[in-house]
DNA sequence: ACCCGTGTTCGCTG
DNA sequence: TCAGCGAACACGGG
């Protein structure tokens, strides 16, 4: 379920269930081998266990677990274990023996008793064993942009890269190389609050509104995260209330003019959410 | 049955 | 070489 907000909760998870734990064993469903791919099952669980886990990070929707190499400790031998939830994945923490939460793919037997499960219903996500334990060392990851939260938005940057692009804003925000973290609904929520109309050239932006959308964006994080701290998750397919100011309102009337009706389009196959009436 | 989905990646085109 | 685009991946829910 995840763009930058649930990701983050996530890295805050695991880091309060997992530093410091060793992996006792590993288990691999069949049907995680596309999550693994290339690596094989058997190779993965190998080379994962009896590892203890050092350090938790995230770069925009993707969160690097690194482990200790399989003795002593930090320095040659250091793993990380890549992971991205893609649609559907979550890490979960059960007691072992308890009950494993549905569609379990992957679990990680830490040595306090407790099991971590990855859980991903519909296999989007991938985990895979790198090199190193920092997202410098990962070479795939090297076009990814400075993590909006954790480095705050290079407003250059991003006009420089929005300069180039022929594409509407809405699609050319989900693009990682740009606000890694940025996904469907926070494209369009920080669209929203910035006033700019999904529509629109990226290369059309003016600086100012290069600098309100990235303070729309931050603005759409950071309201996230703080409902997520809460105990329940609250999320729009959990059957909560929707806490988002346009995702999946159309019909309804604007929560800031009060008069333009919410519309969706579709834009690059994906629904995109705005008020015709205050975004320009 | 049909449509939809908080994401990425692949193959094709110009 | 590369930006852009549509399809594909897989499964459950309305």
């Amino acid at each position: 379920m995840p763009e930058l907000p649930e990701v983050e909760i996530a890295a805050r998870n695991l880091r309060a269930w997992a530093l410091g734990r060793r992996l006792v064993a590993v288990e691999v469903d069949g049907k995680a081998r596309r999550l693994l791919r290339p690596t094989s099952a058997a190779v993965f669980a190998r080379s994962a266990r009896g590892r203890a886990v050092e350090s938790v990070r995230r770069l925009g929707k993707h969160l690097l677990i690194g482990l200790s190499p399989p003795t002593r400790g930090p320095g040659e031998g250091s793993l990380g274990l890549l992971s991205h939830l893609g649609m559907t994945g979550k890490w979960l923490r059960r007691q072992r023996g308890a009950e494993p939460p549905s569609h379990s793919r992957v679990r990680l037997l830490l040595d306090d008793g407790a099991t971590l499960h990855y859980r991903d219903t519909r296999l989007f996500g991938r985990l895979r064993l790198v090199p190193g334990a920092r997202f410098g060392e990962v070479a795939e990851l090297k076009a990814l942009g400075p993590d909006p939260l954790e480095q705050g938005i290079d407003r250059g940057r991003l006009a420089r890269l929005l300069a180039r692009s022929r594409r509407p804003i809405k699609v050319a925000l989900l693009d990682q190389r740009l606000l890694p973290g940025v996904g469907n609904i926070h494209a369009s929520e920080g669209l929203f609050r910035a006033r700019i109309d999904p529509r629109r050239r990226a290369s059309s932006l003016s600086p100012a509104e290069v600098r309100a959308l990235a303070r729309g964006i931050l603005a759409s994080f950071r309201r996230a995260l703080a409902a997520e701290e809460g105990p329940e998750v609250v999320y729009v397919e959990e059957g909560g209330d929707n806490p988002f100011l346009v995702y999946a309102r159309e019909g309804e009337r604007c929560p800031r003019c009060r008069r333009g009706i919410l519309r969706r389009i579709a834009q690059a196959q994906r629904a995109t959410f705005y008020c015709p009436r205050c975004q320009r």
